[in-house]
DNA sequence: GTCTATACGTGGATAGAC
DNA sequence: GTCTATCCACGTATAGAC
């Protein structure tokens, strides 16, 4: 039974169909580029009525971004299993969850984390705290090394996410998940065990 | 950005200082979020002068990018040498470029290719005729294999770029180019040269 | 709960004075 | 060449009617 105090949320279809239509146009343009007016005219509602759901822009855009990933959830299945194989499957995880619908939050969060300092540091801490942190201490690997294992990892899966999603250049953009496992896998696998310099 | 205090010079000087501010801005913002108005005023000069040497903000931005490094200059010096050493010159050079002042027209492109399709046009066509075109016509690879070769470049250079460059990820942003080089050496030089597929 | 109307700000671009 | 003044489009946000 639904409490009856507090603020109503007005009528759930609505409000999901304005989160729906946020989530494409973050997705697409951004947060800067992206308008209120145009996530209304997507939701076929009134622009006002944007505001009276979700606030302003920033919350309307925390809401879209809401992950609809847990790295909570989908991080163990990752981490068990042999040492070796941790690279592909993390590389396999990432690129699974970016093709997937849920995907449209972060190519959101990315293309906002561009041009808009406060987006970029929800990615940076997002990252750092729920992604990198969490595989890197469950690896039996030099403290001092960590961070530096953790941010060369960054780069090679933003890199990916950027040219598949973003600039979307091919053969990157069409390539089957598993091509991407066995060529990326590899790389991942040696920032996070292998040896750093030769 | 640079102070100019007393009296303006002549005038031809000016528009060298729009110049220098655009890139600047746009660097910092990309190309939606940069004004004219905001670039006038780091130049010290009145935005109606913007438009006039320039004529309109796209002109300017194409002005601002206008590659202040050529690809032509100093792939020679990355293709020259032996084969396995190819990957650890190519970061090598890459980083030292990114770090110059030279580096702020290639933020300001990829900065604005998120966000914005025709800037993203700009970046794709860039890379695969200038830059991994070239590379990749150098080494004597399998073609079949040299499109997917010259995206997984891509996706490690850019994804490093972006890194240090655009999100500031430490220990990535402020990481030794030496460190980058022999850590993301050995990535890029398998993904031109080594096996694809384990 | 939904919409109309509008306040308020920003930014690109232009006309015309000096 | 340089600046003042202004136009116009657009976007966020809010007040208030129904």
């Amino acid at each position: 039974m639904a409490r009856r105090s507090g603020r109503r949320p007005g009528n759930p279809a609505t409000r999901d169909a304005i989160l729906a239509a946020a989530r494409t146009a973050f997705a697409e343009r951004g947060f800067d580029a992206a308008t209120i007016r145009a996530v209304a005219a997507a939701a076929e509602v009134d622009p006002a009525l944007v505001h009276h759901y979700f606030g302003s822009k920033e919350q309307l855009f925390l809401a879209a971004v809401q992950a609809p990933v847990d790295p909570r959830e989908l991080l163990p299945a990752v981490l068990a299993g042999d040492r070796d194989g941790i690279g592909e499957r993390l590389v396999r995880t990432f690129v699974a969850v970016w093709d997937s619908p849920a995907g449209a939050a972060g190519v959101a969060l990315l293309r906002s984390a561009v041009g808009n300092e406060w987006t970029a540091r929800l990615v940076r801490e997002f990252l750092t705290t729920q992604v990198l942190r969490r595989i890197l201490d469950h690896l039996d690997v030099d403290p001092a090394q960590l961070p530096l294992r953790g941010g060369l990892v960054a780069t090679q899966l933003i890199g990916l996410a950027v040219m598949r999603h973003v600039i979307r250049l091919e053969p990157i953009a069409s390539a089957e998940p598993e091509t991407l496992v066995a060529t990326v896998g590899p790389t991942v696998q040696r920032y996070l065990t292998g040896e750093l310099v030769d």
